[in-house]
DNA sequence: CCGATAGTTCGATGGCCAACGAAGCATACA
DNA sequence: TGTATGCTTCGTTGGCCATCGAACTATCGG
């Protein structure tokens, strides 16, 4: 086998080693004693932590008289500290820039059968202030305004006993973090887009591309 | 406080954990019973599991019927998988690429008081190989053969008694990750160096630059 | 409704490991 | 040579946590 990244990662999952390792983030080799006070620990503790440290190939040491000296071992554990850190505070502060790079991808994808990225939060965000739907807390309800919106641009209602799949429900959306439609009637949605051609969809991609018009009467259709 | 990153490092340090991540590390959504399969534990066990990922904010999961589908949280999270594995394999391969990226620094600089870096190296080996010092793990010896090459060259053996300071010591190179030497006599033959102009040092920097016909000189001195 | 499958909660068990006191070794300095 | 300082080794203690058996809820497919 190889070095694990469990084994790695439990070299770090200690707070004491985490707080040495970070204070040799500076790049300045440091004494054993230093990362003992850094980290508010017993010498005897850093030592067994810093000889974890070195064994696990994290860090080198020099010996320079009675003292000795730690280091980083490499560019590579640098970086994943570094990757760390910089996790560490996305979690903090969610997502700046999230979700896929591509932009076609983020401006509308398929989300198993429904619309999904900014075109499918915009609808979501439109049917919701028209009153058409009422979002509230992980449900989504379908509004007497709402059911006859629908009905007449042919949803059937009818249908409905066929399956317990529910016809509204909300689905958080990947890249923008906010609420797009799904359940039969997102469904039914991206099928009326297809149908009357307003996307097209390329093979082998979730993307949804709409056509040259296709936006336009998107919009219109659903009061964007 | 924040998410510390020995929060992070003990949620990838468990090795069922590790297995689940790297398994999500595909991109592809996985359900709960999948992951426990990956992971070699049972259901109950990867559930735990699970929900400490999500709760420390590694996974997201999305309910579709009675399936769970996990995957990784964000871009960060990915990274720092990435860069995790990219050190794993680092440690069982040695030093690809290590060391200072300025050319300079790693060709010729000083470590303290001698000669480290790319020239350090080709200067101790060819000592070694000349028989003019032994290399014996950890410990390194002047033979007498050493002796005589040294005193011929001016460096004065009866100011000895003056320190404890060892004669000759080898030094873990850190961008070249083998030994150059240390000691009295790695300090001597930098002196020797400047001395008679064969290297100078800017200001500032660790750098040592071979002059004009210094790195001719240096080698002949030496016997490389 | 029924059986099957997916996932959960609870509790008990066992093992690992961080922490430090005490004592020891190594080095430096006067 | 003695004394302070830096680091280590040993052994003990205490707490945390991964694991799974048993029993439970939720969902699907008829």
């Amino acid at each position: 086998m190889q070095p694990e990244i469990s084994t790695i990662g439990s070299l770090i999952g200690d707070p004491s080693r985490a707080r040495m390792l970070t204070a040799l983030m500076g790049g300045k080799a440091l004494t054993a004693t230093e990362l003992a006070l850094e980290a508010d620990i017993s010498a005897q503790t850093a030592t067994s932590h810093l000889s974890q440290l070195v064994s696990g190939k994290l860090l080198v040491v020099r010996k320079q008289g009675r003292h000795k000296y730690f280091q980083l071992a490499n560019q590579q554990v640098a970086e994943v500290l570094e990757s760390l850190l910089t996790l560490s505070t996305v979690l903090l502060i969610p997502n700046i820039a999230t979700g896929p790079t591509d932009p076609e991808l983020k401006h509308a994808r398929i989300c198993y059968d429904h619309l999904a990225g900014e075109a499918g939060v915009e609808l979501y965000d439109a049917l919701v202030s028209q009153k058409i739907i009422v979002d509230n807390q992980e449900q989504t309800h379908l509004t007497d305004l709402g059911r006859a919106f629908f009905n007449e641009r042919g949803f059937d209602f009818s249908a409905k006993g066929r399956s317990k799949r529910p016809l509204c429900k909300s689905c958080l959306d990947w890249s923008e973090r906010t609420n797009h439609l799904a359940g039969r009637l997102g469904q039914w949605i991206l099928d009326d887009l297809f149908e009357h051609a307003m996307v097209t969809r390329r093979a082998d991609s979730r993307a949804v591309i709409f056509t040259a018009n296709g936006r336009k009467r998107f919009k219109a259709r659903y009061g964007l």
